[in-house]
DNA sequence: GTCTATAATAAGATAGAC
DNA sequence: GTCTATCTTATTATAGAC
């Protein structure tokens, strides 16, 4: 039973620095605010992750475990309208995209530990993209490719993410990703 | 002389402070580290700029003057060919866009002394896409119209703008740009 | 206008008791 | 497994000499 506790521990420990890191960002997020968080003290939070480091890295993680658990090996197997309803359900939760938000424009600043793990993930990410796109070829507008357009569909769910964050009573991401499609060609079902 | 000098100061101080912040964010920009990139103590530096936030909002003013001396009175009165000409520009000056996209994501973190400014920059822009778009209706794909565009529009450049500076090798801001221009059925001069 | 000195606080990390 | 105690370093900010 000590192993389970211990997993459970780790977990509410990741949540809670999940949390605090959308509300402060990397630098700013404290071990001992996240502690705190799971009535913890600093130190005995650090008996699981002996580092910062080593707790951003678990969230990370946490991550992508969670993506393949929504949806199977990477984005490539979704499907648009699978990623639509993705954005509808982020719009229901403005904490998780805070996080990423936050720590993926973070992450470009000098020797940020998560530098490389955004690196990777985004070209991840624009090489299922393409594979979405693949599936689509023959409605996209003339002349453009999945390659030249993947890059294009991540940056406005990323950037309408910001101006959503900003300001949720102006900006609509769920109607605005449904738009881009439709620049696509692709027809929402 | 005494005041063009201090003026002098102020301006090498501001522009020290927008490259420590791009290169570790506000939370992580200490006065200190910027004090001795223009060769004072961090309690010289406090002499011109009382507060950090002072030294922030001093940066964010200045970006506002270089705008307005560069486009005139805000973006509307810019054209989408000049704004594709802005996306090269940007495109060579990796350091300006760090700031802005460090900046931009953390602002919408806890108390963050510059939310304000981005919740209201973000709607001038949004405005000013809008006007910009509004001047090519005729073009737009039927249905869709300048007011709906003009998020998507700015979501593209900041998306495109992240992932260049995660991988500058695999991501073209301009081209990007541009081959959203013909998404929008805007052919570049 | 710029410095030295210093206060006050907070951070990440280590050692060791229980 | 969690705590107290403590070290070391860094931070913003103030006071006052020159």
């Amino acid at each position: 039973m000590t192993r389970a506790r211990g997993a459970d521990r780790r977990a509410s420990i990741v949540r809670a620095a999940f949390e605090v890191i959308a509300e402060r960002g990397y630098r700013g997020t404290s071990l001992a605010a996240v502690a705190d968080r799971v009535g913890l003290t600093q130190q005995g939070l650090m008996h699981y992750f002996p580092t910062k480091e080593d707790l951003l890295t678990a969230v990370l993680e946490t991550r992508d475990e969670w993506d393949l658990l929504h949806f199977g090996h990477a984005e490539s197997s979704m499907t648009v309208n699978q990623l639509a309803d993705l954005v509808d359900y982020n719009a229901t939760r403005p904490g998780i995209v805070q996080t990423y938000t936050v720590l993926s424009a973070d992450s470009v600043t000098e020797d940020h530990p998560a530098r490389g793990y955004f690196h990777d993930r985004y070209e991840r990410v624009r090489a299922g993209m393409t594979q979405m796109l693949e599936r689509h070829r023959d409605e996209l507008p003339p002349g453009t490719t999945p390659e030249q357009l993947a890059p294009i569909a991540i940056a406005v769910l990323d950037g309408l993410q910001l101006q959503w964050l900003l300001d949720r009573s102006e900006v609509d991401m769920s109607a605005g990703f449904r738009t881009f499609l439709t620049l696509l060609g692709i027809k929402p079902d």
